[in-house]
DNA sequence: GATCGGCCCTGCCCGC
DNA sequence: TGCGGGCAGGGCCGAT
């Protein structure tokens, strides 16, 4: 899914339904799902074994579940097509389920379903990291996503402008602010009238914070409609679909006409994917990054 | 050190 | 109807 509003519908979901809960069994079907637990699948789920989850915490798009004692957790990345579901044990499996984890007390299980396989589960040692918060070793190098209380704007937008890039492959570098992907990019960069390729190093401090509000209500506003989902890959932890793909107005758009100016939205290559936005509203500069 | 392309996967949709 | 190519919301790794 998942940018950051639609892994946060995730984190509260599994707060509210696997948090205090023992493992009883642990499950991995598949060897990419733990290819970053380095000691493999079978290590992963007996050390799973009889541990509590103590709550669900979030990231960027990485989520984790602290373990008792909270010096560890199981991290997840929902990669492209990740789901975590908390469905009861009598439900049929699904095509792509690649871990399962059941609880002592006979409730529903979680269960990890990846149609791609790039996401993946993981056991870490929480590190305290150098802005003052707990997370998973391997989460350490992910910088405070946007709607997080601590993120700094003025840091940020001192770092955007040390950056010699175009405006988009910096708001899609997750240790420069984490969570936003190719749909809230194209539509903060929409909303801010920036195109894609426009300079970090010259944009007006102003204009970079400008930016930065526009990513942050996008997200909001995306949050509170349960994220966006395309088709039924997208989901909470109870398999429901957000409806926030109502509301874009560039990403995915091609062709429609731009909500402001009526010109057509045009799709563009950009780094092996797509980026969409308003020739009109969104005019290429001069000293592009292409 | 910073930046960028390639690649890891499966499935769906479209055009031929 | 069948097949091949292109594309999909991410991030790591290695080359430059």
């Amino acid at each position: 899914m998942p940018e950051l509003p639609e892994v946060e519908v995730v984190r509260r979901g599994l707060d509210r339904w696997v948090a205090g809960r023992t493992v009883e069994r642990a499950e991995v079907l598949h060897p990419r799902a733990a290819r970053r637990h380095e000691a493999g699948g079978a290590d992963l789920a007996q050390r799973l074994r009889g541990r509590t989850i103590t709550t669900a915490s979030r990231r960027g798009k990485y989520l984790w579940l602290p373990l008792d004692g909270r010096d560890s957790a199981l991290v997840a990345h929902l990669g492209m097509s990740g789901q975590l579901l908390v469905q009861p044990a009598e439900t049929p499996d699904q095509t792509h389920l690649r871990a399962r984890l059941a609880f002592t007390d006979g409730g529903r299980e979680l269960r990890f379903v990846d149609q791609r396989t790039f996401g993946g589960l993981a056991l870490d040692a929480l590190v305290d990291d150098d802005t003052g918060g707990v997370v998973p070793a391997s989460v350490a190098h992910i910088a405070r996503d946007p709607l997080d209380p601590g993120f700094d704007d003025g840091e940020w937008v001192r770092r955007l402008r040390r950056r010699q890039t175009g405006l988009k492959r910096a708001l899609l570098d997750q240790t420069l602010a984490s969570g936003i992907g190719n749909i809230y990019a194209d539509e903060a960069l929409w909303r801010a009238r920036l195109h894609w390729a426009a300079p970090t190093e010259t944009i007006a401090p102003a204009r970079a914070r400008e930016l930065l509000g526009h990513a942050r209500d996008v997200m909001s506003s995306a949050l509170a409609e349960g994220g966006t989902s395309f088709d039924a890959l997208y989901v909470n932890v109870n398999g429901e679909s957000g409806y926030f793909d109502r509301s874009l107005a560039a990403y995915g758009q091609a062709d429609q006409p731009c909500p402001r100016c009526g010109r057509p939205i045009v799709r563009e290559a950009f780094m092996n994917r797509s980026s969409y936005r308003c020739p009109q509203c969104q005019r290429t500069p001069r000293n592009a990054h292409r």
